[in-house]
DNA sequence: ATATATTTTTAGATAAGACTAAAAAAATAT
DNA sequence: ATATTTTTTTAGTCTTATCTAAAAATATAT
């Protein structure tokens, strides 16, 4: 049975590796973990031990399959929960997260699927991050980045590259959520800030913002 | 914050101090949390220090005001958990005690309120017991154990004494359940077993299992 | 009242997970 | 190619919550 800790070590690798497919880095996990690169270096080397990762000092680490196994599993549980607290529980989007964190590391044979089987099997948490199913399998959708929309192009938010509480607030007062169908009218070439359109208002969007925004198109 | 070993110590300490309202044991804690007496002396200074129990050298501990309402909080917590785990998980009442152990220690100012109210403000657990309210008053029931009844005396399943999984599943093989109605047909003067009837079936009760249901009459 | 048994506390050790400071390795700049 | 900076690891410390073994206090029995 694995701690909270390595639970969360296992899954922020595994979030890392997304964007860092060939190693991730110390110094990349301590800084998402909050926490210094020589307590990293100490759970690396457990880790390593129980196989759950490949680590060769200085070379930075990749997931083996059963590493992998067990941050999908992680992240079906941060995400169901999730679901759950906006459906079920009413809270908005902002402020599951932190519960969530905790929820994650609850141990149970039969819980998570008993939890997704009464939510009905939902495909996607409230980020619009696709949640994995029994198998460690979900739906990856193919999204760009808002700022490469061009001049006139259409598309749909589908999800967030940060889903932090700050951004999601962010969201909130600018009106803006999930699924939103959004047209770039204008580019500023200087700060390469985005005008957009939705179906109810019109927007200035900078280009931090834009990046951060999924859109299916 | 406290940790979830604080806050198991307390919530046990709460539960002793009903049949021990005079002073709590150390061996008594470290018995029904599973410990050695020295590891409890250990976490009773530390419980002292914060003010949530009063403890002098071998004289056994009570519970502060703050300590009370805390031990509350926690049970509160376990409760609604076990009710949600029951009525919208589908688990039987023997299978929820485990992980509601792990859910009591959730930490958030907003959870456990949301959840009442999605379950509707339910008053009692499935295991019969009453559930603490936001203040922490909860209905308390006036139950004799089916022990004291006298043959021809009726009455109503209203909780347990001991709520194990074991004994839980002692009563789902006997088809007894919360609220079954229950009348004392004979008692056996040699070893106190008690023959009952209820709607369904007549059974014979051994004095352990007599003593553990608590009968409203 | 005294011996014996039980309970509780103390002392010292261990494991997990974090930290700081310093050393070692790797990356970058001149 | 060498110096400088950055990253990573090591060594040693701290806190929390355990444990065992031994000492001290209390309770029980004769
Ligand atoms: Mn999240
Ligand atoms: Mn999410
Ligand atoms: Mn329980
Ligand atoms: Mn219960």
């Amino acid at each position: 049975m694995l701690s909270f800790s390595e639970e969360n070590y296992l899954k922020t690798i595994y979030h890392i590796e997304q964007f860092q497919p060939d190693g991730v880095s110390t110094n990349a996990i301590a800084k998402k973990i909050q926490t210094k690169a020589s307590s990293v270096t100490d759970m690396l080397k457990k880790l390593a031990a129980k196989q759950l990762i490949i680590y060769e000092k200085y070379q930075g680490v990749q997931l083996t399959k059963e590493g992998k196994k067990i941050a999908l599993k992680v992240i079906r549980r941060h995400r169901l929960w999730e679901y759950f607290l906006v459906k079920k529980l009413n809270y908005r989007w902002d402020e599951v997260h932190e519960i969530a964190e905790q929820l994650e590391h609850i141990k149970s044979k039969t819980l998570i699927d008993n939890l997704e089987e009464f939510l009905r099997f939902p495909k996607f948490d409230p980020h619009g991050d696709p949640i994995p199913d029994k198998n460690g399998k979900m739906i990856l959708t193919k999204t760009i980045s808002l700022l490469e929309l061009k001049v006139g192009q259409k598309g749909v938010l589908d999800s967030l590259k940060d889903s932090s509480d700050a951004f999601l607030k962010y969201l909130n007062k600018k009106n803006l959520a999930l699924r939103d169908r959004i047209k770039v009218i204008d580019i500023e070439p200087y700060d390469n800030s985005v005008h957009i359109e939705t179906k109810t208002h019109q927007l200035l969007i900078s280009k931090k913002v834009a990046e951060n925004l999924n859109i299916k198109v």
